[in-house]
DNA sequence: CCAGACATTAGACAATGTCTAAATCCACGC
DNA sequence: GCGTGGATTTAGACATTGTCTAATGTCTGG
C-alpha cells in the first residue's frame, strides 16, 4: 500500500495508508464519513480534517475518482479505469457499470481555454412502484 | 404561467408562479438560493422553506429536472427534453449540450424491481493550466 | 541533535437543505 | 357575509457535510 502511494507521488504516512486501505481493500464507493468510520473502528486514530485532506489529495494525484451523484455527499471510487455508475436513489447504493455495457460517443464544443476533466455517466434507478 | 402549473397538476399559488417565472423566463440552470434571490429582489416575498418545497414539488411533477453536478448544491433545469450538460468546475457555470453532440448507447442490467429514473451525462471541464 | 518542512489535529465556522408547529390563505357550503 | 377545513406558507431551530485556522506533532537531512 505504501508503494501504491509512493508511485502516485504521495508521502505514505500512517493515516494515509489507513485511508488508502479502507478504499482499496473493499473495492467499494465510500463517502468521507464512511471512510472515517472504517479508519476509526478500533480506536480513534484519524481526524476529520485529515480524512478530508487526504481524500482531496488522492483525487489530485489520480489515485481515486470523485463521484458527484448524491445531492448530500461525495463518493470516492478506487477504480479509475473508464466505467460508468448506477445509483439506486432509494437506498443510496452505488455500483459500477462496465464500459462494455454503455458507450458514449461524440464531444461537444468546449469553451475556449478549457480542457476535459472527466465525463460522468450516471444511470439513476428507483424502486418500481 | 398559471396554466403551465395547472397542466402539471400543480395548484398555482402566488409563490409558485413567482418561482416558475424565475426558472422559465431566463432559460437557465438555477440553484435554490439563486431562485430565492431572484424571487425576493424587490421585496421579501417567499421564504426559504417555500422555495425548497416548491422546487421539490416541481421535480416530482416533472416540470423541471434536478441536476446533481456540483458537490455543494443542486441545480434545477427548466428544460426537460433529452440533453446533456457541461460543467465548468472553476466558475461553476453549467450549460446545455444538445442531444445531437453526444449520444449514449446501451443499457446495463438493472437491479431487480427497479426502473430508470434518469440518465445523466456530464462533461466536466476546467481551465487549461 | 537541530532546523525546517510537512502532516495532523480539535474545534470553530460556513453552506445547504430539512423539519416542525403555528399562522395564513382560499374555496366552499350555508 | 361567515365559518370550516384542507392546503400552503412561514420563521427559525436543527442536521449534515465540508472548510478553515492556528497550534501541535513528526520526520529527515545534515
Amino acid at each position: 500500500m505504501a508503494d501504491l502511494l509512493r508511485s502516485h507521488d504521495i508521502n505514505p504516512t500512517h493515516q494515509r495508508i489507513e485511508i488508502a486501505h479502507a478504499l482499496f481493500s473493499r473495492q467499494e464507493h465510500l463517502s468521507a464519513d464512511q471512510v472515517m468510520a472504517f479508519v476509526n473502528t478500533r480506536h480513534s486514530e484519524t481526524s476529520k480534517a485529515t480524512v478530508y485532506n487526504t481524500l482531496k489529495l488522492f483525487v489530485e494525484k489520480g489515485l481515486v475518482r470523485e463521484l458527484i451523484v448524491d445531492p448530500s455527499k461525495v463518493f470516492y471510487d478506487p477504480n479509475t479505469h473508464p466505467h460508468h455508475h448506477l445509483y439506486e436513489i432509494d437506498t443510496g447504493k452505488l455500483s459500477d457499470i462496465g464500459a462494455e455495457y454503455m458507450q458514449v460517443s461524440g464531444l461537444p464544443p468546449l469553451p475556449a481555454g478549457t480542457v476535459i476533466e472527466g465525463i460522468d455517466l450516471i444511470v439513476r434507478v428507483r424502486r418500481a412502484s
